[in-house]
DNA sequence: ACATAACCGGACCGTCGCAGTCCTGATTAG
DNA sequence: CTAATCAGGACTGCGACGGTCCGGTTATGT
């Protein structure tokens, strides 16, 4: 239940990766970093990029990077970059019709409290808190070593 | 974003309905009383029962009732009886192959302090905070008025 | 100026879970 | 025995999500 989209775990990932200490980072070198299809790696980065979370660098020698510092990235930010608005009910968004008939519909304003709290609650973790498992041991080995290896090596 | 199931926000009007002072109540007679389809209702009803928030009584003048005050249902309860167990992940159901590899996976173990935030936050709010938006104004009135509609309708 | 590298913003499609319905039993009161 | 009710499935249509790909734009470096 409360399925969180794999996409955004990719995203705290990818977060963590951006936090390696270089200046900026290309999206097939951060999919070749974290073990996960460069496609995937740069739809995050756009979500991403659109959340605010990172800022983007175009052109040759362009790059992503981090927006802030892991500390203030309380991971509710990074579910809502990913996921849309964190809300948990059926018919949350502003949709403009209000589910047909707003006397009618039993799914109203009643979970409010229970998103506040959720919110409250994701608010308070921040992705340094989860930073240190979230690169496996597998992939935490070549760090700065030769990372631009997979994607330079195909010229 | 954490799209609650709209199954599970109709669990939490049959509940608040299962408390309006009735001894027992049946499927149909709920359904008509919140204005939602019998089937739909008798779903939830059956998984509310398996999940410990209900008791059934079998056979002719059977029907529902509480298993405790909606003052001792925590939210999350409700929630894991409908959704399944409260976990924000893609991979964390106790499937045996752990996502083939688990030193690859890169989904291990990291949204464990959410998942604890949350279900922190879950816990603390009882389905009496949630009953009085519980049931929209215009089903508040037809108490057992005429809910001769959908049900008697049937066969 | 040109070629190259990278981001941008979509469109596209297969898969899977969910909502909703229905059917066939099992159980109990009258 | 009969009727009413719960129990536990199977089944289907739909929509969201994961994942990929493509054309376009921007910037670097020669």
């Amino acid at each position: 239940m409360l399925r969180l989209s794999k996409l955004t775990d990719y995203a705290v990932v990818v977060l963590v990766r951006l936090d390696a200490g270089l200046e900026l980072q290309t999206s097939p070198g951060i999919a070749a970093a974290i073990g996960v299809p460069e496609p995937t790696v740069a739809k995050v980065l756009k979500s991403l990029s659109a959340g605010g979370l990172v800022t983007s660098l175009r052109g040759a020698r362009g790059g992503y990077r981090l927006a802030r510092a892991l500390e203030d990235i309380p991971v509710g930010e990074v579910i809502a970059a990913m996921d849309g608005p964190i809300a948990l009910a059926a018919c949350v968004d502003g949709s403009a019709t209000e589910c047909e008939s707003l006397a009618l519909c039993p799914v109203r304003g009643r979970w409010d409290p229970v998103n506040d709290a959720i919110q409250r609650a994701l608010s308070a973790i921040s992705l340094a808190d989860m930073r240190e498992a979230a690169i496996p041991a597998v992939f935490r080995v070549p760090h700065t070593a030769e990372l631009g290896r997979s994607d330079a090596s195909r010229q």
